[in-house]
DNA sequence: TATGAATGAGAATTCATTCAT
DNA sequence: GATGAATGAATTCTCATTCAT
């Protein structure tokens, strides 16, 4: 009846499916992921709620195909911010792209941190996304070894923990929270010869 | 007329009231609070699901009681390191008895980040916890001004992610955090003479 | 323990029960039965609600035992009019009476006509509000045939509606329903030589 | 695209909603309003209990699309009969075919019956019923007037209490009930010029 | 006698998912 | 590939009723 190509309805395919994903995206980041319904993701990405079966398992498997998309686009980013340059100039590229990544994938961000929040022993995703946050964890960790300060363990721990409380109180509070300054007095912490140390308290 | 005293049903009712209250932060910070059911925390106090009813509006109205039980808890750990000392004594205090605050109440927290983070406005509880979050930021910021540190307000979002970074990866993994190691990092950190500077990356 | 005598057992018994009667009436016809809870009308009582139970079979039963009570009352009500004078002194007396104790027992009535209009197959009331509809119905005929009417059988069944339509949308509405000139007109219709027939329409 | 049309869609969409409205009719009027569960309407319609919601806001929702259809249904007939004829025509047009109205019905009058004595004020169709029912008496009151009878207020309220305590008698038990003659000795009080009139009691 | 805490069945409603077309 | 009508299990919540005291 149709004389489409094979080549065309691969097409097709791709749109439906990337329609649904950006849609789902969307609607998880705002309702989180238990009060985003079937239907408001078909609504949003204006398809009828059954064509989401033909793409995706369920919602549980559209979500983990979002998350694995959203976790290879970081891997690739901070992949770019790995060419070169000392251990310093790596560190502040490392944190700079860490909130560029965030602020450009806001919505994402958005729905990563509420499932690493909750618990969801049921949710197959959660222990994906607690792996996904030990991934990079263990990154930064690599990059202080290599830099060579003393504990990188734990040192490790310090930096993942601002660089993720940073990023988490951005991401709720985006049009306040003064991300730029932030950021700056991070970086001359971490990379200034001043040490950018903390101001003794008296 | 009556059978039991006042008194004697006052009992009932506080200890049936507490059992609720204690099944449902158990539930609560384990499934988190959309997919916590009234019949799960029923089953974990050992009651029927219609008990809930007597005690509290629904299942809103705990999550409310629990949440201002908590922060009421925290008020008071809050106050009671607040008593004499300098600056430096008290940001010490402040942080340590911070952290022990999450570790003697880790479900309450993994529960308040679980709805922290949580997009459903929709839930009247949200915002309530937005504004706890802010109160801890603010009253952080006070320490710092008092300290006369300078940049207090990008100075206390750096220590407010750090803290909360750290207490949001200990309660998501209590076992394997090395939490006193990086407690006293912190401290060393921030209430050193040395300033316990990051160690300047070459 | 009590030195009470059996008496004022018997006493205490009664003033229970009848606190719980008039507190269900009035909870029922404000709210209809099956709206009315248990609760509602022992918190109309001012008793416990397990007390019900001391004196009713349960919800149905109380409602049974309200009815009767009410439908005694209506028959002594009627049988006190029924003492003497001709016929038409006799039907204008049963007419007045009518309004006289559907005025006075306004709650009875609003819960009357809320049973017998409610299908209710469940409620086992049913079949007893019917019944006495049907008896207030034969009462009438008799009247009509002493009186010696034609078709008694037609007449009473048009005189009860009339009755019977008056007296519910005056409980239905009793603040702004002309009940006085309504039954004034009602009796010269049926008891004066003038026949108060209709006015013939042109 | 799609592989069902629109126009087939429509007329599913427009089965299923008939259905369930005949089934709920039906249960309504069997059970009255509150009585009568999703579940059982659901069933009588041979669909699932969810269905009611794809078509209806819910239960109340549902009722109030039963009611408004029938009111249309009352005021078209009655239109029908107000075209031409003498006040006497008219008038005798308006009571055979209230009458027929109710005989074809039925099921609607009854559920109408059963809501207009529910004191369930709280019912947001409540009012909407009680409305319907003084729209129906003023209505009657027009057509006294237009035929110069006396104290029309007062003779509506009459012939509205006839009307409806005659339909309502009927619905209640219309096997037994004598409709036909009690109609004609209706239609003769008042439409005839012997004016019908009452036979005067001795 | 009287209390009220506790039960649990059943209510309305939501929603992921299926499937005929 | 796409539709959306239909399902039914699960949810929150209500309430008549029971029963230990």
């Amino acid at each position: 009846m149709s004389p489409r190509t094979a080549e065309q309805f691969r097409e097709i395919r791709e749109e439906s499916r990337e329609k649904i994903l950006r849609a789902a995206l969307k609607v998880f980041a705002r309702h989180g992921f238990e009060q985003a319904s079937v239907r408001m993701i078909a609504a949003e990405a204006g398809v009828s709620p059954g064509l989401m079966y033909n793409y995706f398992g369920g919602k549980e498997d559209l979500l983990r195909a979002i998350y694995e998309r959203g976790m290879r686009d970081v891997q690739e980013s901070f992949a770019r911010g790995d060419e070169g340059g000392g251990p310093r100039e790596k560190l502040e590229r490392l944190i700079r792209s860490s909130f560029e990544i965030v602020r450009d994938n806001m919505e994402f961000w958005r729905l990563s941190y509420s499932l690493r929040t909750q618990p969801g022993a049921s949710s197959g995703i959660a222990g994906y996304v607690r792996e996904s946050s030990e991934a990079i964890r263990r990154r930064l960790e690599c990059y202080l070894v290599e830099a060579g300060v003393k504990n990188p363990d734990v040192e490790a721990r310090i930096l993942f923990a601002l660089i993720d409380g940073i990023a988490q109180h951005y991401v709720l509070d985006p049009v306040r929270y003064p991300l730029k300054k932030v950021v700056s007095a991070l970086v001359e912490m971490y990379c200034t010869s001043s040490g950018g140390g903390r101001q003794p308290i008296k």
